[in-house]
DNA sequence: CCGCGGATCTTCT
DNA sequence: GAAGATCCGCGGA
């Protein structure tokens, strides 16, 4: 990130390389209501994870890695904590987190942020004047409003201009777990986790007011 | 709000 | 050839 460092109330946040090697399906709960960043020229784009999906080689033929390594997927088999970028439908990119240990083809699909930091970035990034709530409401939306493509593929998610912040856990009464979307092949298997009302998440816990005030001032002087 | 077709490239059958 | 971890604009209710 232009060669500054990040604040150390920024810095302190952010989830190590362990918290990612570790069981998909606990990675992926884990992720919901933590906060995804990327800086671009000295600005924080970030916003809360809300919706995500599990893949793992191990019995789900919906995922990129159940049919072994390729040239596409082999971020999916190095050890967890890096970014996972595909390209699909001829023009939109999807993001995953990569998960467990080296040599196991694993991650979570990026399915939803709500904005937290960067929106007027994130509109110019999409084109479009979308409210808060639609701007990042699918995977490859996350992507574009991100400026996030293949050249992102294999990136560290540790920092310095790539990370998720550590945010306050969310209550089991908050999440639903269903079975995914979009997908035809392992269709019945309940791996997707979606965190419900956004917006009661927002400010009022513990330490985001400091996170947010961090996120927003990298700009400033 | 809902359903439908087009866009357009990689991977698999 | 066809389908795919998708999105958008269009038309109709």
């Amino acid at each position: 990130m232009d060669g500054k460092s990040l604040p150390e109330s920024i810095s302190r946040r952010i989830l190590p390389g362990e918290f990612y090697r570790r069981s998909t399906l606990e990675v992926a709960c884990d992720l919901l209501g933590k906060i995804f960043v990327r800086i671009v020229e000295g600005e924080a784009l970030a916003g809360r994870i809300v919706e995500v999906e599990a893949y793992h080689e191990d019995g789900d033929e919906a995922s990129h890695s159940f049919r072994g390594r390729t040239a596409r997927n082999a971020a999916m088999f190095r050890a967890g904590g890096i970014l996972y970028v595909y390209f699909t439908y001829g023009m939109h990119y999807c993001m995953n987190v990569v998960t467990e240990r080296e040599g196991v083809g694993a991650a979570v699909l990026i399915r939803a942020l709500y904005p937290l930091t960067g929106i007027p970035r994130m509109r110019r990034n999409r084109g479009k004047a979308d409210p808060p709530e639609r701007l990042t409401d699918g995977p490859a939306k996350c992507c574009r409003a991100f400026g996030i493509d293949r050249t992102q593929d294999g990136l560290p998610l540790t920092g310095p201009d790539l990370f998720v912040l550590d945010a306050p856990g969310v209550e089991d009464r908050h999440v639903r777990r269903t079975p995914r979307i979009g997908i035809r092949r392992s269709a019945d298997l309940p791996w997707r986790f979606v965190l419900g009302d956004p917006e009661k998440y927002a400010a009022s816990r513990s330490g985001e007011e400091e996170i947010l005030c961090g996120l927003r001032s990298l700009l400033s002087p």
